[in-house]
DNA sequence: GGAGGAACGATTGCATACGATCGGCGTCCG
DNA sequence: CGGACGCCGATCGTATGCAATCGTTCCTCC
């Protein structure tokens, strides 16, 4: 089936509704922050995002209400808005978190896949987010045949993103989703990552949610996150490597073996 | 020393700072969905809510985006904004994600606390949050000992918020703080809850994060979560006890045993 | 009688304007 | 010479007004 057949159908209503909203003020300064346009510490008022972004000063407001509520800003009444610190040393605490959060959104995508096979129930957009998925796997294929890594780590985001939507959690959803961005904005911040070995483990897991194993998706995806935490604490040396045991362990050997 | 000797001394600033914000529309209105004074369901256009708090309609409408963000309210553009319905089939993967957030933040406190018995860190503000969890622990006492167990459920929340901001992890702090919201949300839906059996383990935890004691404090609080989760799922009887076989398990089991 | 389209009411989105509050700085008094 | 008081610019908080968009309803035409 291919994926513009439905759109245009019901046009814009549910364009609109869930998928391509026209980048909202909230999101452009999100962006230039994990992006590193606006540095942490750096002040920003409303009068000067009005201007910077060619708005009036409310829908600055709100995205910087927005914004505080997400941690990118910190906001004094009646000062000034300033962008937050990065938190690095939150790091290894973010990656246990996205674990559970992955692990949940897993295991939840596989039992709704197993349920709409056996008929239980009937998503809407299950299909179009499988679709989307499907397209997300291609596009990164291809990235990765042209050694051209640098979207990967955003396709990655996306992916994820969309098997929590997969798992018709909204709640899951939305943690996910502000958890990523911090995550994202750490591997912006200091070192591009190199997701070209995790990468594969991806159309495993989707397989495994396909198959409605609920389990598998679980074990896999825990295991494709912690990789990605062993390799974000060797990348940066902490003092700290991690404060599960099993995870220290881990990088601590690795970093032995790889001198 | 008396908590009232300081604040007026700096006045409004540390103040509004902190703690004591004058309960913007957003909170009020938050505080009306999880009481089910805003059903789900239910429309909510800025005018009426502009009406229904006596203030303008900017405020409403900062407000009920930042409720959308939060995921209490279903808004569509220029159609209008609805109270969105109550989790009830996230309720256990959202004790999961609690279990690691918590486990972290618990963690997180002690570890803090150890380095604050050895002088590495001086945190300003970390005897200000030791006290107030310390007359939070009080009151719930006190509460205990009249058989008032109804501000518990509240005062089980700001502890265990308290707790996180004690880790110094902001970002774990605004996810704890969201998840408790939804949890707190669920609570209120379908039965009140009766946390008296479970309220002695805060000392207990509390004792643990003092004594800089982290892998006490991290196997502590999960427990505790955990049992949370599980009287949750026993209160509430739902086809798929949980995704956890452990949790799921132990549900089965003390159905069984209680008849 | 049914289907397509146009006009209307309702609601949000944004811009402008004004009032309230805070931090900084000069000045005055002790 | 040091500290406290009061003024002032800056910034936020809120109110009001207008334009854009959506859903609906009614009218017309087939």
């Amino acid at each position: 089936m291919p994926p513009d057949a439905e759109p245009p159908r019901h046009g814009p209503l549910e364009e609109r509704r869930f998928v391509a909203r026209p980048l909202s003020v909230q999101d452009a300064i999100r962006r230039d922050i994990i992006a590193g346009v606006l540095t942490p510490g750096a002040r920003v008022t409303e009068a000067s995002l009005a201007q910077r972004y060619d708005v009036s000063r409310v829908p600055v407001r709100e995205a910087l209400r927005g914004l505080a509520s997400e941690g990118f800003i910190d906001s004094r009444p009646h000062v000034g808005s300033r962008v937050a610190a990065i938190p690095v040393h939150d790091a290894d605490d973010l990656f246990a978190v996205r674990e559970a959060l992955e692990v949940a959104t897993a295991r939840g995508a596989a039992r709704r896949a197993a349920a709409l096979y056996s008929g239980d129930e009937s998503p809407a957009d299950w299909w179009r987010l499988r679709r989307e998925i499907a397209a997300l796997l291609d596009a990164g294929d291809a990235h990765v045949a042209d050694g051209d890594l640098d979207p990967l780590v955003a396709i990655n985001d996306q992916i994820h993103i969309a098997i929590a939507e997969l798992s018709g959690s909204a709640t899951l959803t939305r943690l996910l989703r502000q958890l990523s961005w911090k995550i994202e904005w750490l591997y912006a911040a200091d070192v591009q990552s190199r997701g070209k070995r995790l990468w594969p483990e991806h159309r495993v897991l989707v397989g495994a949610i396909d198959a409605g194993d609920g389990e598998r998706a679980a074990a896999l995806m825990a295991a494709h996150v912690r990789e990605s935490r062993i390799g974000y604490l060797l990348r940066h040396d902490v003092t700290t490597p991690s404060a599960d045991p099993a995870v220290a362990a881990e990088v601590a050997r690795r970093r032995s073996a790889d001198g």
